[in-house]
DNA sequence: TAGATTGTTAATCGATTAACAATC
DNA sequence: TAGATTGTTAATCGATTAACAATC
C-alpha cells in the first residue's frame, strides 16, 4: 500500500512517549492551578528534566510554542491528550478476574482517561455469567464474537502465567491492537501488536540487586 | 568514609540489571531441561539480545564463562543469584491492603524468590488485628517499631495516591533501603532509598499512543 | 592441534544536553 | 526595541554491537 504521508513520520523514541504522558498529566495539574503558560524550563524542573529534552519531545509532533512566551497550559493538554489518543474512548478487554483482575477493574484511573472495560473474560464457572459493576463476565470462547460486537481495542491480561500465552494468542486473533500484559512468565510477542508486560519479579529483583550491593561486605 | 573498595566498583546500567533477572530466570529452565553448558549466543537467541550485551552483562561482574565451552548452567544460575540477592531471604512490608495489595500479596512467584512479606500496614479499622495466611495486619503507625522488630528491608506500596507520599515518607523513616510503589501520581523519589514506582496509567498511555497513531487517517 | 567461545576493545548507534539563531 | 523562550543544529554522552586476540 502507499505511503500514509508524503511527510517523514520520524520513529518516536519509547521514553519520549512515556515522558509526553508525564507532562499531560502535570499539565492537568498545572491547568486547574490556574497558570496560563508555562516554558519548558518550568515544565522540566518539576521531574529534574533537561528543557531541551522538553521541547525536543514536543518537537516530533509540531510546533507548540510561542517564542519569547512559552507554551499555553490548556492548548498544549489537549494536543498531548490528542497525541496520546486521550482525547476518545477506548474500549478494554480485561481477561482474568482474580485478585489482580478485580483490582485492575476497580482502578479508577482507567475511566478517567477513556480506557473503559466493556467485557471482563474468565472462565471460572464461579464468575461466569456474572457481572462486575454492569459489565459482564465473559468465557473465553465469545472473544471473537464480543471483540467485533464491542469494538474491543486493547486488552489488559491478568490470568496466571500458564494461561498467558494462549490468551495472547486468542487476543491477537480476535483483533486486539494492544495488549498490557501482567502475567508473569516468558512471552512471545506478537506481531502486528502492540505488547507490553509488566513483570514484577524484575521490579523487585531490580530493587533486591540494589540491597545486596548495598550490604557488601 | 572510606571507600568500599580498593578496586573500581563500575556503575551498573539498570537496563543490565533488568536482563540479568531475566538470563536467572532462562538459566533456571534450562537447567531444569538438563542442560549442562549454554554459549552467550544461544542465551541471547533467546531474547533476540546481541551475544555480546550477553558477555557484556556478565562481564561487569566477573569472568563466569569457559572459553571454548561457554557457561556452566547451573554455576552461572548460582553467581547471578548471588548478585541478585536472590540467595537469601528478604523482609518485605506490604503497605495497604486493598484489592491491590490483596493481589500482590497472594503473588506466588514472590516467596519463590526470596521475598518473604512480613508484615502488612493497613489502617483500615475493619482490617486492622487481622491476619492473611499468618501475616498480621497492623496499623500504619507501629511501622517505626515492627520494621526494627522484623528486619523489613523492602516494601511495596499499593495504597490510594494521596497516601502514597506520607506512606512512602513513614518508610524511609523507619529504615526501609528499597521501595516498589503502585500507587499512581507523581512522587517526590526519596534520597538514599531505591525508589521505582510502576504506572499503571503511563503503560496503558504508551499503548493508547501506538494504536491512536495506527488508526491516523 | 583445530574449533569454539570467551572477555574486551573499538566502532556504531541513538538519546540526551548545550548552544544559538529565529522570533514572539 | 530589549528580554525571553522557542525550535533546531551540533556536541556529548552512554549503551549496543562488531570484531578479534586470548584461550579452553
Amino acid at each position: 500500500m502507499a505511503r500514509r504521508s508524503h511527510f517523514k513520520i520520524p520513529r518516536i523514541p519509547e521514553m519520549t512517549v512515556r515522558r509526553l504522558s508525564v507532562y499531560t498529566r502535570c499539565l492537568q495539574q498545572i491547568e486547574e492551578d490556574g497558570v496560563k503558560t508555562i516554558s519548558s524550563q518550568d515544565l522540566a524542573e518539576r521531574f529534574s528534566l533537561n528543557s531541551a529534552q522538553v521541547r525536543k519531545d514536543l518537537a516530533y509532533f509540531g510546533e507548540f510554542g510561542v517564542r519569547g512566551i512559552g507554551y499555553y497550559v490548556s492548548g498544549l493538554k489537549a494536543e498531548l491528550q490528542r497525541i496520546l489518543g486521550l482525547d476518545r474512548e477506548w474500549q478494554v478487554a480485561l481477561v482474568g478476574f482474580g485478585n489482580l483482575g478485580s483490582a485492575l477493574f476497580h482502578y479508577k484511573g482507567f475511566a478517567r482517561q477513556g480506557f473503559r472495560i466493556a467485557a471482563i473474560f474468565d472462565d471460572d464457572p464461579a464468575k461466569l455469567g456474572q457481572a462486575a459493576g454492569g459489565v459482564p463476565i465473559l468465557p473465553l470462547r465469545d472473544l471473537p464474537r464480543e471483540a467485533k460486537a464491542r469494538n474491543l481495542q486493547l486488552a489488559i491480561v491478568a490470568v496466571p502465567a500458564e494461561s498467558a500465552q494462549p490468551v495472547t494468542e486468542a487476543l491477537v486473533g480476535a483483533g486486539i491492537k494492544a495488549i498490557l500484559n501482567f502475567a508473569p512468565g516468558r512471552m512471545r510477542p506478537p506481531k502486528d501488536v502492540r505488547f507490553k508486560s509488566v513483570d514484577l519479579s524484575i521490579e523487585l529483583e531490580t530493587l533486591s540487586f540494589y540491597l545486596a550491593q548495598g550490604t557488601r561486605a
